[in-house]
Order: C-alpha cells, then structure tokens, then sequence
RNA sequence: CGGGGUGUAGCGUAGCCUGGUAUCGCGCCACAUUUGGGAUGUGGAGGUCGUAGGUUCGAAUCCUGCCACCCCGACCA
C-alpha cells in the first residue's frame, strides 16, 4: 500500500483527511458532503454505540425509533428551535419520478407534489414531542426515558470527514419530567455519562460547562457541553446535554394531571453525541504513522504477525501463533492473528501501525527457540521481548497501560494549553502562537462574545461546571467580571 | 454561496502552454525466489483522460456549462 506521507506538523487538515482515508475509515461519496463510512470505521463507531448504548440503559433509558421525515409544519410551533434549523434542511417536496415523454430522462412528476412538505429530520424534538402528547397523561406516565439512534440530515455549507457532514449518525436522548429539578438532574446526568465515556474509552479528556445564550441548542433553556482539545490546539464539542424547559411541552401542548388534580406542562431534555466523535479520536491521538487508537475502543487490540522461511519453520510458528491466538481470545481480548503469507512482516508492521492497533506481537523461529514473543506497543514504538510465561496477563496489562497513557498524554496537552490571560494582547497572542483554550474574564455580554469572535475567530467554548469565582475585569470591555470562561478557536 | 486551486487505471502522477486516442511508480493477477521494519525478478490484466456540449479532418490538450473535492472566507445547536 503506496500511501502518500503527509506530517500532522506541516498540514493538519491534509493529514487529517489523509489518514481518515488511509486508515480505511471512510471516504468521500457521489453524493456532496455525505460519505461512506468504511468497514473499519464503522467497527470502531459500532464500539462507541455499544459503550454509550450500556450506559444509557444502565440509567435507564430504552431505545426506540421515530420517523426520518419531519412534516414541516412541526418546525415552526418552537420559534426559536424552527431559526436555528432553517436554514440547514432538506425538504422533500414530491413522492414520485417519472420519465419525461421529450426527453426521455427521469424527472420529478409535477403531479406528485405533497400537499405537505417534509423535512429530513435535523434533530428529532418536533417529532418526538409531538408522539409525547399522546403518551402523556398523569404524573404516573412520567418520567420517559428514550434513546435513538438515527442519521439526521443538516445541509451544511462547508464539510469535513466525520466532523461536519451533511447527513451523520447519532443518537438523541430525548426525555420528559415531571419536574424542572428532574429534568435538570437528567440533563447533569447524561453530560456525566458522556465525560465518563469520552475520558475512560475514547481516552480523551473533556472540560464539562455550560454554553453561553449565544452558542445554546435552539430551543434550549440551557445546553451543557463536554469540549475537546485537538493536537493541533483547536477545540471540538464532543457532546451536548440540552435542558429544553417547558418549550416544547408548550410548542406541542403536552400536559400532565399532577397528583393534585392540577394540569401542568411536562419538563424536557435532549442530549447526542455524533460520528464526530470519530473526528475527535483521530484528533486526539493519532500520529505521522497513522492512526492511534485507544485499546478500550479498537476493533483489533492485539495482532499477531507470523515470520518464517520455510515451511518448516512456518508450522513451528504457526503453531505458536495459534496457541497465543486462542489464550488471547479465551481472555476475551480482541486478537487478529494475520497469517497472510504473500506480505512480508514489515509490511504487516506498517499496515497495522496505520490502523492504529495498540499491540503487534511478532513471532519468528527465534522466539519459538527462545519461548519469547515481540511486543510492540503502537503508541510509544516501544518494542520489547517479552518470555511467554503468563502472556495473556502482561497484554492485558499493556493494553490497560496504552489505555491510560492515551489519556494522560492527551490531559498533559491539555493541561498545557489552558492558559489564563488578563489582557487583550495577551489574549489575541496566545491564540494566535500557542492555541489552545485561552481562560479570560468576560463580561457576560453576547456583544461582547460576538464582537471577539470577529476579531480573533475564537468563542467561548463554555463556562466550566463548579467554576470558581474571582473579581476581575473583562479582558476585552474592562467591565467588571465574576468569573472566567474558556475561549478557543473551534470546529 | 464568494475568491483561488484540482480532477488522467484502485492510489499517486507525466503529458495540456505549442491538438494526432496516453507516461511512470505503487497496487492487482500468474510463476519463481523471498519473509525479524513497507521483498525481487519475469510475464500479464486494467483507461469512453470528472461530466455534458462546442470548435476541429482529428480533443486529455482549445472554448462553455455542470459535478465533485481541497484551501481561504461566509455559514455552522
């Protein structure tokens, strides 16, 4: 496999697609904007869903499915929800093709127009809320709890390789509460469950706030965040957990009878995590060699390449290969065992090293003589002998160590470009020259907010959760301030 | 959607200015020798040159429209 070698240091948007792509993640489709996850991206996707999937019912939640198309008159019942989302929808307008009698070409049968529009689903609230004015009659209907996993469709301008696509997977928790403090804590919780998953599978370690009035869900009355540090110091929202109030009780007049006898209006949330989350693995972790992937999250965690000459050899090898393949599996690690004999070893190292597997281990005549093994850990390069004695145990323990030294290395970056500033040359400096989350006092203002980010393209990515409070002045207006608020540049 | 760029075999490319149906490398197939960091040799297959028109005796090459992608903007819960 010829591939073409582009440095992360030099052009990190080519490395960036040149690795989604080589790595065989996905690539672009006929289709503008949309494209084809691949085979081995999709098993790492699959992973993410089942981590995030155990999670959700563990706290309770069930899963269910609701139509893609969205009639149109849905979206304008929550204005503010309808502002942010028109502008990015695609609309089905007709139900049938026909070929044209001129012509001869298909075309869209001028007959077949819909007396109603539908949109391709953005997200599902409108739908959703809709379907629970009918599930909802007393206290005792609530609280309800539901996942789906979907694709949502959001004509975007300008896309990019799981980042920013115009049609995404996701899922959408979308649930309904008696009570604002319920609904709340639902919100609190499911922003818990993402950081847990981002930090102990994705080893990618998040900054958990709350976003400004600006940069909310429309339609939300607050939206959590977990937000990400990208190697190249650009920020990335890797979740949301919205706290929607009664807006859409309201918009779609879903009322519950309390325990008093009374009518009162139901309390919402919504929370997703997407196919971006891809995008932010690659993000974190991933080197001039390939892709670098978290043991928790690979779909192979160990591989096991063969060496011989001859065919005697190659027996004595396999036969080892085999018996380390079937202990690793008996343990339940996720072992590929590449017996392909028409590549050479050190083409299986780079192929493997490009995919991001966290351990090769190497087995030739040698270690069968010397009852040793290689093992090489994909993250560090690190190779070592290793005797065979109790193997299963000390990869078990490679894989757990790589896990964890992911992390760290990612927090260590982090730690490292969160910096506190308290002037407003030093705030554009460091934007500029070290990136990363820039820690200043603001005032508290949108025009504010707005006015900076014209000026350095940077916005608040949240105001951290248990922020803690200090007197200051904003860094851009010199009004008084009572707390600090990260700014980035952004995905 | 505005400015710039690109599009030739699965991938990366030469040829385009100065028109005559296409170059090279990797990959693929067969055989042999190989295999501890991207093996070597020999033989072979694979292309309506993004797409639709136009100019021309003749278009990958010149002209126009369209499509896709990349970069910079605008946009982006």
């Amino acid at each position: 496999m010829e591939i073409k070698k582009v440095k992360r240091s030099e052009d990190y948007s080519a490395w960036y697609n040149n690795l989604v792509k080589h790595a065989d993640l996905a690539e672009h489709s006929a289709v503008k904007g949309c494209m084809v996850i691949k085979p081995y991206g999709y098993a790492i996707w699959e992973t993410m869903q089942a981590e995030l999937d155990r999670r959700f019912k563990e706290t309770g939640h069930q899963n269910a499915y609701f139509p893609l198309f969205i009639p149109k008159s849905f979206f304008s019942k929550e204005a503010s929800h309808v502002d942010g989302f028109a502008k990015e929808c695609a609309v089905v307008t007709h139900y049938r093709l026909k070929v044209d009698e001129n012509t001869r070409e298909i075309v869209v049968d001028p007959d077949a127009k819909l007396d109603e529009e539908l949109i391709v689903r953005p997200t599902s609230e409108t739908i959703i809320w809709n379907t629970y004015r009918d599930w909802i009659q007393s206290y005792r209907d609530l609280p309800i709890l539901i996942n789906q996993w979907a694709n949502v469709v959001r004509w975007e301008m300008r896309t990019r390789l799981f980042l920013r696509t115009a049609e995404f997977l996701w899922q959408e928790g979308h649930t309904a509460h008696a009570t604002a403090e319920e609904a709340i804590a639902e919100t609190k919780q499911m922003l818990e469950v993402y950081a847990d998953f981002a930090e102990n599978i994705l080893a990618v370690p998040v900054i958990k706030g709350v976003k400004t009035p600006n940069e909310r869900f429309a339609g939300a009355l607050d939206t959590y965040c977990i937000e990400g540090l990208m190697q190249d110091g650009k920020a990335l929202q890797m979740g949301t957990s919205h706290f929607l109030g009664q807006n859409f009780a309201k918009a779609f007049d879903v009322k519950y009878v309390t325990k008093e006898n009374t009518k009162e209006y139901v309390w919402a949330t919504s929370w997703g995590v997407s196919t971006r989350l891809m995008g932010a693995l690659i993000m974190s972790h991933s080197d001039d060699e390939g892709l670098v992937l978290p043991p928790r999250l690979a779909p192979i965690q160990v591989v096991i390449v063969p060496i011989f000459r001859k065919e005697a050899e190659q027996s004595l090898v396999m036969e080892k290969a085999d018996a380390y393949f079937a202990a690793l599996k008996a343990a339940g690690i996720r072992v590929k065992l590449d017996a392909r004999d028409n590549q050479s070893p050190g083409f299986k190292f780079a192929e493997y090293e490009l995919k991001g597997v966290p351990v090769r281990i190497a087995i030739g005549p040698r270690d069968v003589t010397n009852g040793t093994v290689e093992v090489a850990r994909r993250d560090t390069k690190e190779k070592q002998v290793m005797a065979e004695t109790d193997l299963v145990h000390k990869i078990e323990h490679l894989l757990e160590q790589i896990q964890t030294n992911l992390y760290q290395k990612a927090l260590d970056y982090r730690t490292e470009h969160i910096t506190a500033v308290n002037t407003w040359d030093e705030f554009k400096d460091i934007l500029e020259n070290k990136t990363g989350f820039v820690s200043a006092h603001w005032d508290g203002t949108s025009e504010t907010e707005q006015k900076i980010k014209e000026e350095t393209k940077a916005t608040i990515r949240c105001i951290p959760l248990n922020n803690h409070l200090e007197e200051g002045v904003c860094v851009y207006s010199g009004k008084p301030s009572t707390q600090r608020v990260l700014f980035a540049k952004a995905y």
